[in-house]
DNA sequence: GCAAGAAATGAACCACAATTCATTTTATAG
DNA sequence: CTATAAAATGAATTGTGGTTCATTTCTTGC
């Protein structure tokens, strides 16, 4: 015979499952850790080691779950906040202000998308979305959609592009690493500047 | 009694060294392999596991000797460069020249200092020289000068000099990664002229 | 309340990799 | 050539961490 889960059962797994992916991403921002334990996670999540398992298939679809979540989320305030512009430039503008905006607010977030998943991506070589790649796609059909317009002068899209999500990831990154900086507003709008000048706004 | 080394025997352990040390940067330079056993290089040395350690004191030693030895040879080919000009936009394009024409060149180089040696600098924390933030040192340097003169608008020369190392890390590592642009030329003259723009030269 | 199913447990298993060390091989010096 | 020092060897040691599984605890449906 089967037994059916109670609604009761089902919320209570429901919330465990949120309690280990809760207890991986603190993990996973926590420095020194491209290499963590499942027993770390089970510990902090109050759980034995295998009832880890029961939850998720392996490590690396813990990650991944991590990792897609998070980055989904990011991916939709951006997509929000460009949909009040119609100008290409002001929609380039603005993705770079809600990046830097959610990543300063959400410590764990750029952690765990701006370092350690770099950082454990190459091992588990293209098991995972490449974030960067895709980040880079969008920044290039912005940049297209200009050199089209004749708006900035002639240049390799994916090179411009390319280097324009390796600004924010090594700027955001040193941020991350307690480099802050003393006028916050300047460095700000320096970030956004050395990107607008660079691809060649008048 | 103690035996003196025949230069023979100096001459065949300073070839071993080297060869280690050469088996070293092969392994460190392939594909996923921010994690490389020892076996593997001593493998590839054509020695045993254990007499490794008879030439370097850990793991951990022979990356910090690996990866010193190619941030030095990067420095010096830089600093030759960078002599034959006096004003700074000059010295800052032939930095920017060196380092691509040096990383397509040298392939393994690149690999390491780019790639393998930011993957595993934070787990050893520290344990090594921060070479980005040594790059951005000298950046920074660069575009002070600049600003000190009047020649670029106001700026964060810190944030500046990040974002601009930023573009090289992730536009080289692309191009490691197989991503060939079509226009080589256009692909060199973007990355170098997105910079300069950037920093607001005129 | 109870018998059977489902979930949770954590010790045990396994694989792997850094490092060590008893033993073997090679080099030195008289 | 030989006695001893030095170097090389690779199997054994140690530590770690992902995953499994026999056992215990909790749930379900009557």
């Amino acid at each position: 015979m089967v037994y059916n889960k109670t609604k009761k059962v089902l919320a209570k797994q429901n919330l465990l499952r949120k309690k280990i992916l809760a207890a991986a991403k603190e993990v996973m921002a926590e420095e020194k850790s491209g290499n963590f334990s499942i027993k770390t996670i089970a510990q902090k999540a109050g759980i034995a080691t295998g009832t880890f398992y029961l939850y998720f298939t392996s490590k690396e679809a813990l990650i991944e779950n991590v990792v897609q979540e998070l980055y989904t989320e990011l991916l939709a305030l951006i997509k929000e906040e460009r949909s009040h512009y119609s100008d290409v430039f002001d929609k380039l503008q603005a993705s770079m202000e809600v990046c830097i905006r959610t990543f300063l607010q959400k410590k764990q977030m750029a952690k765990i998308l701006l370092k350690f998943f770099p950082e454990i991506n190459y091992t588990v070589n293209n098991k995972f979305i490449d974030i960067e790649k895709d980040l880079i796609r969008f920044v290039k059909e912005d940049i297209d959609e200009l050199l089209a317009a004749g708006f900035i002068p002639p240049q390799d899209s994916l090179v411009s592009a390319t280097a324009f999500v390796g600004t924010f990831r090594e700027v955001m990154l040193s941020w991350l690493n307690n480099e802050k900086p003393v006028d916050w507003e300047l460095a700000y709008r320096t970030l956004i500047e050395y990107n607008m000048r660079a691809i060649g706004k008048k």
